[in-house]
DNA sequence: TACTTTTATGTGGCTGGCCAAGTAAATGGT
DNA sequence: ACCATTTACTTGGCCAGCCACATAAAAGTA
């Protein structure tokens, strides 16, 4: 219920069509989430690394860091709030007491199934309006476009 | 050229393919944005404001904050952020003195051009690989899963 | 062995973004 | 005229995210 009016695209400068769509399609789906984020008491970002620990727990740092895409600093500090707030623990390797390797509490491992439920009714409401083929159509452009953008940014 | 390591999608916990898709989309986007507006010294998410304001000058800042969709609190400091930069003007106005008239400086004019080209660049990259009609789809399937979302939240 | 380099993580500083609470001015009701 | 309400904006507090720099430990090298 963040925002009852929907924002206004910008006449001038711009603002290619589709670029645009993908930013404020971002900005609406990212709010819900964090709506329902907020019913368990997270904030938006952690639930993507309790996902990766879901995957697999006793996960090194870097090893999240990698997966999520994110700087390492943020993981860094994200993870010392989660941490503060008992949905894991970080204890340093024995082999290399530089890593640090993170572990679920019983906390966090509750949270699985409210996050997947998250993801489900996220998932339920954007493609209640379309049909399979344009839900398959739309994800796979999703990713030829995020492929084309990281090839070019390099 | 943040990150040339693309992140991996997690298997367990679900993650809807579409709402996942949209998120690391949205992600990889925005972060090349970034890296744009930085060469012209502009922080994600100013462009926004200055975009609504190269449509009309002298707008107040409840209509900005309509426009963009955001909090007025972060329009707020932004705002301020951007008139230390000398980017905008905030004057009360003469008829009611609670409202905040914004007005661009020359050099905010200046950016008007660069920021046309950041959005058309981004634009080229993002549909390089896609049909027309994929294109076209792509983004009806945008809009049209953003006012599922949008509805659903109220 | 000692020294440099790489790797893994932490910290400070800044901005974007939200919520909640506060101020100030115009409006409306009595 | 008085006072409550609404409106426009500001401020403080918090977290996400980035960059730049700092620290510590492992690995490589002379």
């Amino acid at each position: 219920m963040p925002d009852t009016t929907p924002p206004e695209p910008p006449r001038a400068a711009g603002g290619g069509p589709l670029s645009y769509a993908v930013f404020q399609l971002a900005r609406t789906h990212r709010g819900h989430a964090a709506a329902m984020l907020r019913a368990m008491n997270l904030h938006p970002g952690q639930e993507l690394l309790l996902m990766q620990l879901y995957d697999r727990d006793g996960r090194t740092q870097a090893e999240l860091l990698e997966r999520v895409g994110l700087d390492h600093s943020t993981v860094s500090k994200s993870l010392r709030r989660m941490q503060e707030a008992g949905l894991l623990t970080r204890e340093p390797a024995p082999h290399d007491r530089r890593v640090m390797v993170v572990h679920l509490t019983e906390a966090g491992r509750a949270l699985r199934e409210p996050i997947t439920d998250m993801w489900r009714t996220l998932e339920e409401i954007s493609v209640r309006d379309l049909t399979p083929e344009q839900i398959e159509t739309f994800t796979a452009c999703a990713y030829v476009i995020e492929e084309s953008v990281r090839r070019h940014a390099r």
